[in-house]
DNA sequence: CCCTTGACTATCT
DNA sequence: GAGATAGCCAAGG
């Protein structure tokens, strides 16, 4: 095992044993966070190379979809655990928790758009 | 070395 | 907003 990847799972390891149940975060975030801002990509094969249980199913897509296949088994999987702490999906996306900034008077009064 | 491969992203059309 | 595109970067062949 390589020197960098000792530092960065333990990096990754930590930020992502962090987040609290109902709460994701984007694979990008979670590089930047651990001080390795660029490794985005890298992050899913360092939680694979976990040795204790995480919660990995809480990281994903910028754009906040799973970075599965839509349908897939491992899909279904990651959202099914999710969606049994609470995160709902609109469209394919998880719909974001907050009640604050970048919403539209529209999305504030009359909530998400469905599709 | 050179090339390909990702559980990725930001930025155009 | 859905594609396409171009960056990204360690690993492995």
């Amino acid at each position: 095992m390589s020197e960098f990847q000792r530092k960065f799972d333990k990096a990754v390891w930590k930020i992502v044993s962090g987040i609290r149940r109902g709460r994701v975060m984007s694979y990008g975030q979670v590089a930047r966070a651990a001080g390795f801002p660029r490794h985005a990509r890298m992050v899913s094969k360092a939680m694979g190379r976990s040795t204790v249980p995480l919660p990995w199913y809480r990281v994903i897509r910028s754009d906040r979809t799973l970075a599965f296949e839509a349908g897939s088994k491992a899909y279904r999987k990651q959202r099914g655990l999710l969606e049994n702490e609470g995160v709902r999906f609109v469209g394919g996306k998880v719909v974001p928790k907050d009640t604050d900034e970048n919403k539209s008077l529209d999305e504030l009064l009359w909530g998400p758009r469905e599709q």
